[in-house]
DNA sequence: GGTTCTGCTGCAATCGTTTGCGTAACTACC
DNA sequence: GGTAGTTACGCAAACGATTGCAGCAGAACC
């Protein structure tokens, strides 16, 4: 276990004081140094392999270049991508990611928190924020950077980075309806995250600009988004006797879920029963009947909340877009067709 | 921006020496001090909500409490459930770690096992290694405690974690066979990635023991494990011209590009070719015709990797298994079918 | 009462970097 | 050749925790 060479070794073996190295190290330092002095320092740093600790680094300047990454769940195929997005301006930066799953539990996400703080990350980047969560609103106050993604704590003070999920519901609404559906019912997100709310309200404004009926028993609560959820709920709308000819899903596992029941049922989709997603989560091509679904800009959502980081970690007073929001796209698949006639 | 509380502070408060602060909050050390001393200060530790600086802490002690993981993509669907597996030992001993995707690129493992490195992590779980990578020996070798899972590098003293590939080949290739398929043609998957040897390898011996034939022309050699790879040597396969029934792949994307092109050029998947794959990732039950697969225990796997990593870090001259195999389980889904007849 | 022992706590060095400040040496100017 | 202004580098104090060692009480013993 030969120790990793510091900088004391190199003024050692240079013959100059550690200051001197560590300024020739730091190109925005160097110039105030000779240049052969530099040029001879990193020649020999190159030699030894010499590779600064940025530990000590970080407990010097308070800025460790690490990031944390909060998200719910790893396993979960939406998320993926967006860190992708998030690495693609990180890395190339020099930041490196701690990427922690809360699993969407409030006690978890709260210790987690705590987990990145003493490890000194410079920002946060919290994918999986609940719709109200005072300790998050109180650790950003504090002077965390952070920029919650996908979903967001509203008049929080916190950038968020959403999908257009009105616009999305709006064009899938409109989609089925030009198909000739008006009896839409709709599988509600979890009523703590924003997406989940968000686009329960904006089914329940589009309906109604449609001239659609929208009754209570046409609109089916989830408490997860996934498919065992998706199923639950499925089989409480098919039961409740409305006689829906389409089921808009809040998003793309709920939407599996519901395929799963339907099929169960002897129910076939889409000529019996159009449903749709969103999100376009990956393999949702291959897996029949092909669903049609909303594409939210996954690796793009990432880069942009990782640029707006940057900017914050960079400079605390920054102004920021409180809330950038990202178009979304109707994606045609197989799932919806005309109801059935009659 | 209130600072964070540090040990000074809570010394400041309870008018005690901060070493004295130190001991009462390490529960081992704890011992040596006054019961109600060791009250006194982490109350007032708790109320002023002290939160360790594992910075600090670790540029004193060279552990971090942080660890290094090392896969090629996170997008890849079978290393979230190998990263949770991880997490799940891990997480509750008080680690957090630093996902980093190498994209199985050489230049890029590199960079980044130094970009761990420079964080002070206390061992690296790599699951992205290629065959050989005289670095990654060097490193772990140097005293980084490390451990490949799912690949290994022969011969490296660097613990690996597998699954029984030799085994799961031998499985599927006996389930093709008792179909009544005797032309078995063969996706092979990255010869510089040890499943991907040493799947190829197994599968040779598995068919000369059953006596089949294996001309060069039943096997593609691809560059990744990738669809368009798989597409790309299905299309070589079909057009070699050897009669196959059965395409045996070296893993499940491979055969989810088989099924691409199969359907393409109109060959039904299973009645007129056999297609199998390895590995048995999320959501292969749902793409139809449902893939026929070996299982690998992916969370498992993770799991069984990180208890070895935590043995060889609490303690680095602890005897841990220099390979551990993990079995592997066979799962039957609708793609194989007795081979046409005539 | 002096000595030894033990139990508790303080002192100070240390980990590897960064950075404000001080200070040589050198240039330039009158 | 004295003064002022640069230039190039060294000095030393941080950052926040850990830990070997020292030391100070009080107890226990003869």
């Amino acid at each position: 276990m030969r120790k990793a060479p510091t900088l004391k070794d190199i003024a050692l073996a240079t013959g100059v004081h550690v200051s001197t190295v560590s300024r020739a190290l730091n190109p925005s330092l160097r110039t105030v140094l000779s240049d052969d002095v530099v040029k001879h320092i990193c020649e020999v740093a190159a030699q030894m392999g010499y590779r600064p600790n940025r530990l000590a680094a970080g407990l010097r300047t308070r800025r460790t270049m690490t990031v944390g990454l909060m998200i719910p769940d790893i396993t979960n195929a939406i998320f993926p991508p967006i860190l992708r997005g998030v690495e693609s301006v990180l890395e190339p930066l020099g930041y490196a990611s701690i990427i922690v799953n809360t699993d969407s539990i409030l006690a978890r996400e709260h210790l987690l928190v705590d987990v990145l703080r003493e490890r000194g990350v410079d920002g946060i980047i919290h994918a999986a924020v609940l719709r109200n969560d005072p300790k998050i609103v109180k650790v950003a106050a504090e002077g965390t950077p952070m920029v919650t993604v996908n979903r967001k704590i509203e008049n929080s003070g916190i950038p968020a980075v959403v999908n257009d999920d009105a616009q999305g519901i709006r064009m899938i609404l409109k989609y089925l309806f030009d198909f000739g559906h008006r009896k839409i019912a709709h599988i509600a997100g979890p009523e703590d995250l924003s997406t989940g709310q968000g686009r329960k309200q904006a089914f329940v404004a589009g309906a109604r600009e449609l001239g659609l009926d929208v009754p209570a028993r046409a609109i089916a609560q989830s408490q997860r988004f996934d498919e065992a959820e998706g199923r639950r709920c499925t089989a409480a709308l098919l039961d409740g006797g409305w006689p829906l000819t389409a089921i808009l899903c809040a998003n793309d596992r709920l939407a599996l879920g519901a395929f799963e029941v339907l099929r169960a049922r002897g129910i076939d989709c889409p000529t019996q029963v159009s449903v749709t997603g969103f999100n376009d989560m990956p393999f949702l091509d291959l897996i029949p009947p092909r669903l049609t679904t909303v594409r939210i800009q996954q690796f793009e959502v990432g880069q942009v909340s990782a640029d707006i980081l940057v900017k914050l970690m960079t400079d605390p007073a920054a102004a920021v877009a409180s809330e950038t929001t990202l178009p979304v796209k109707l994606v045609v698949r197989d799932s919806v067709a005309p109801p059935p006639s009659g």
